[in-house]
DNA sequence: TATTGTTATACTCTATAACTATA
DNA sequence: TATAGTTATAGAGTATAACAATA
């Protein structure tokens, strides 16, 4: 069974015999895997009426277990602080989360979820973990162990080079 | 070295230790990892004056080493059809490739690049593929070749289900 | 009647920076 | 003067469907 990224690599290989493609073996893959995975992603967190950015704000709050400030938001979430305050005004608007006042620097908050915004988070995350495991099952659990690790060493080099 | 998702996994092992939420150990690493190579990959592209998307159509010409219709370019790209049209508008603004009327079926027209989109779409290609390389040199070339295969073996799978 | 490609619309996301209120 | 957060703006991309020409 070929992909469409081994094609690719076939014709580039026609084409420009002198180059050497092999590096668009792994992003290119990593692309389009992101491309494929998105759409089914998308599809289960709409289902419990939000946004994927919402869904990943109000996660990272609950796994967080306690207050953030938008900046902790934005860092964590790689968005921007202008995504995150007018999101933030949209998940207080459904009353899933607050701004509580910082009584110590009162330029910033401290953004909670409440009671109902728990009861929504929550079911999304079980639907979403059991989207992704469906997602995975063509690969065996030792190769997602294996492909769990690579992603991981990679990235544990790059993201400390911030 | 540990990773950001590692951490977030032991965030939701505390905070909800009925869940596994191991399946988010490869889907979010891939996003992530996307997010990471992104702005490097487009910033090599866009210093040869396109954007990622008029690469993306430039290189699928160059490849195919030969005339494509508008239809096949976004199947191949995944782009949707009124995003090819209008951005071929702007390739063949630059003259950069070219429309030629299809005498078989008038309602179609076979795109191809010219000699100076040849030009072009060669250096930026070798220049992509070199950043590529050195993204990747955190991984061994082995773990390079793992990685690729356990990538193409899903997407092997789930191309094939459209 | 179906298909190819183009065009138009509305919507979302992004990046940027101006702005406010505090520190 | 610097910082936290909000707001406003413009630009790029996407999805959708209406549309013209042709089959």
């Amino acid at each position: 069974m070929s992909d469409h990224v081994e094609k690719l690599l076939l014709q580039w290989s026609d084409v420009r015999p002198d180059l050497d493609c092999s590096p668009m073996g792994i992003i290119g893959r990593i692309g389009r895997m992101e491309k494929f995975l998105s759409p089914s992603v998308e599809a289960v967190i709409n289902s419990h009426g939000m946004s994927r950015i919402e869904f990943d704000l109000m996660a990272t709050l609950r796994r967080a277990n306690g207050p953030l400030t938008p900046t902790e938001l934005y860092k964590t979430t790689m968005l921007s602080s202008g995504a995150v305050s007018s999101k933030l005004d949209k998940l207080v608007d459904r009353a899933w989360v607050e701004r509580l006042v910082n009584e110590e620097d009162r330029r910033s908050c401290r953004v909670i979820l409440t009671e109902k915004g728990i009861g929504v988070i929550d079911p999304a995350v079980e639907d979403h973990v059991y989207n992704q495991k469906k997602l995975l099952e063509s690969l065996t659990s030792e190769e997602q162990q294996t492909l769990g690790n690579l992603l991981a060493k990679w990235l544990g080099e790059h993201e400390n080079q911030l």
